[in-house]
This record gives structure tokens, C-alpha cells and sequence, in this order.
DNA sequence: AATATAAATTATCGATTGGTAATTTAGGGC
DNA sequence: GCCCTAAATTACCAATCGATAATTTATATT
């Protein structure tokens, strides 16, 4: 029944490849440049996984899951829905790279405005992660740490618009250090009350 | 002295060649789609811009040019800095096309982490636009439109970082209008003075 | 009209790209 | 110990990549 073993379970090499993707971005990425990455030959590549594009976008389901888990255990506990929202959106900065920025948002430059699959992909993993920081927005305004009259959607866009912004800026040499500062001072902006800018 | 004349200005030809970077991204644009927007024979790109790096450093410069030049004639007259602030990164958005972001945001992910000269043109790039922002929040400080507590320096990181995140965004389906509604909510936020977040 | 000059064009290059077919190797089941 | 199976490996493919050399074409100058 059972044929050879495999030197390596697949995961592994999907790991490999998924951060050469992640490291140089898809089109740079040759099938060259992920065998030495992956340790497998380009052939079981592609027995194992397919094509150039469907080995990415398993890549890109492997991030996306690894994520939504980080996103997931970040809280850890916490009551304090506003920590909560802190611990959570710092994980998305820990799976941002110095030098690399965010796979998802990589992707979302480079190849999503010409792959309707990679961009339903991606749609997918934005609409998860707002959808987890809304619902600690809300728990928030129902604890009375953040005032009702904020709008739940919006606030959690211009978090998930500056966290983009930091993932690109990460890309190009900002710090996790400095990314996570910033993006408090977001925080502090959004979720804060204040008045009208004067006009 | 003078020999056949060219069927077009360079200009002309580096802006096509701009636009399919632009449209495509550097890795993904081969010299053969270069050829085809231009209009020129492969041989004449290489004849009048050297080769694909060095005439996508010349389109970039191009396109930091043509937005620099935006932004300063988005003032066009106006007295209110605040204005003046919203007309600048008005101009920003105006600069990125839906389905293709901005020129300097995509290159920053795709080839500034692997490329020292287009890594220093960007960061100029962006220093200069900062500057301009930050001379604005001044401007207002001075007239009293914005709190002198503001940190002038943080809140154009934080006008740009966001503007970083709308360009990725705007890569990927969001509309310039919906782009401009966040990133004035964004200016509200930044400008306005406020209370601290109750923690 | 002949010439000098520079742009346009054609033809071509080796290297690398993504992708396969054919073959070899290593274990489990009998 | 032999066979079946599946993974590993080698060898190979057409197409395209970025890049150049050689040649043709069109103007300005003399």
C-alpha cells in the first residue's frame, strides 16, 4: 500500500514557501527560489501542491489561518475589552516582519487587483479580522469604556486602513517597536471621545 | 548634425512606461508590455533609458515629480491651513487610481526591501511630502486652529501612515470617494483636540 | 546630391522561466 | 524475499525573460 516516505511532512515545506513568498513577493519568487527554500525538488513541488499559483494560494491559506489564530489568542484572558483590542491588534503587528510587512497586504498590492481568487482570499481574511475587532469594540461601548456614540464600523476601518498603512511602512524599515506605538496612538485617537475639529 | 527625428518625446514614452509599472508592478511588467504601452521598439527603450531598472527608476521620479507638483498647486490660494491640509492630501488620493493604488506605496512594498536606490528615492519622496504636511499643521498651530499640544511630527506620521493604508486599499477595490471620507475622519481625529482615552 | 548623424527596426543571444515525462528509490503488505 | 505503491529524482521542454549587435531609415547640414 504505502509507497516511500516522504522526507518532510508538507506543512513544513508550505511554511518555507509561504515565507519566500512572503520575503520577495509572488512574481520574484521563482520555482527555483522555493525549491531551495522548501528542500523539495521542483517536480514533487508540483505533485504535491500543484501549480506556481495554487502552491501560493495554500501559502496564503496557511498565513491567513496562522493569523486568525494569533488574532484569536491574543486576548488570553483579558476582561478589559479596550486591552483586548490592544493585545489583538498588537498580534497583527507581530505577524508583520520588519523588512517584509504582512503577507495579505503584500498580496493585496501586487497580485489581487489581477487574480479574482487571491483577492476573494484576501477579502475574506480583512472581513474576519474586522469582524473580531468590531465585536471587542462593542463588548467595549457595552462596558462603558468607549462612548455609544461612536460608530462601531467606522472606527474599526480607520484602524484597519492605519494598520495597512504600518504593514507597508513595516515593509520598508519601520520597527515593530515603532509600528506599535503609532498604532496606540491610533487606538487612543479612535476610540476616544472628542470634540468637532473647529472649522 | 541632427539625425532621423524620434516619432515621440521621451516624455511622452516614460509616461506610458510609468503607467504600466504603475498598472502592473516592476517584476510583473516585462520589457515586452513596456514596448507595447510606449509605442517604442524594445531596442529604443534601451537606446533612450538604459535598461528595465533604470527606466523604472526614471518613471518613478516621474511620478514623484508630477505629485509633488500636485500637492503644492493644491493649495491654489486657499487661507485656512486646514483647508489647505485637506486640499494637500486631497491631492494624495487623487494621485492613486482605483484598482492601482499609488505608484510609491507599491514600490515600497515590492522592490524598496531589495533595492537601496529605490529605497532612497521613496524615502525622499515621502520626507518631502511630510515636510509640506507638517508646514500646514504648523501654519495652523500658528492660527490657532489646531491645539499647540499636538505633536506635529506624530500627527503627520500618523495623516501618513494612513494614507499608506488608503493606497493599499484603493489597490484593491476602494473607491477614491470612500477613500476620501475615511482620511477626512482621519484628519478630524488627528487635528481635533480631545480627552484621553479612559482606560 | 552626397554625407554625417541619430533614431528606428530587425534579428538574435544566452539564461531563466514555469511546467512535465520518465526513471529511480525506499518502504509497507503479503 | 518479492511486489506494490508513492515519493524522490533526473532529465528535459517550449516559451519568455532581459539585453545587444547589426542594419535600415529619415532628417539636417554641407
Amino acid at each position: 500500500m504505502a509507497g516511500r516516505p516522504r522526507k518532510a511532512e508538507p506543512e513544513v515545506a508550505l511554511t518555507a514557501a509561504m515565507n519566500a513568498f512572503w520575503t520577495k513577493g509572488y512574481e520574484a519568487t521563482s520555482m527555483s527560489d522555493l525549491t531551495e527554500a522548501t528542500g523539495l525538488h521542483k517536480a514533487s513541488l508540483y505533485q504535491t501542491f500543484g501549480d506556481k499559483h495554487q502552491l501560493f494560494v495554500s501559502a496564503l491559506k496557511l498565513y491567513f489561518n496562522k493569523t486568525a489564530k494569533a488574532q484569536k489568542d491574543s486576548r488570553n484572558g483579558e476582561e478589559n475589552p479596550i486591552k483586548a483590542i490592544k493585545a489583538s491588534v498588537d498580534s497583527t503587528i507581530d505577524q508583520c516582519a520588519e523588512g517584509k510587512g504582512c503577507l495579505a497586504v503584500n498580496s493585496l498590492i501586487e497580485i489581487a487587483p489581477f487574480d479574482a481568487e487571491i483577492d476573494r482570499i484576501l477579502k475574506q481574511f480583512r472581513q474576519r479580522l474586522d469582524k473580531h475587532l468590531a465585536s471587542l469594540v462593542d463588548e467595549a461601548k457595552k462596558k462603558k469604556l468607549v462612548a455609544k456614540s461612536i460608530d462601531t464600523k467606522e472606527a474599526v476601518r480607520l484602524i484597519s486602513v492605519f494598520l495597512h498603512g504600518l504593514s507597508a511602512n513595516m515593509a520598508s524599515g519601520m520597527s515593530a517597536n515603532k509600528a506599535r506605538g503609532l498604532l496606540h496612538d491610533q487606538l487612543d485617537l479612535v476610540l476616544a471621545p472628542r470634540k468637532k475639529l473647529q472649522r
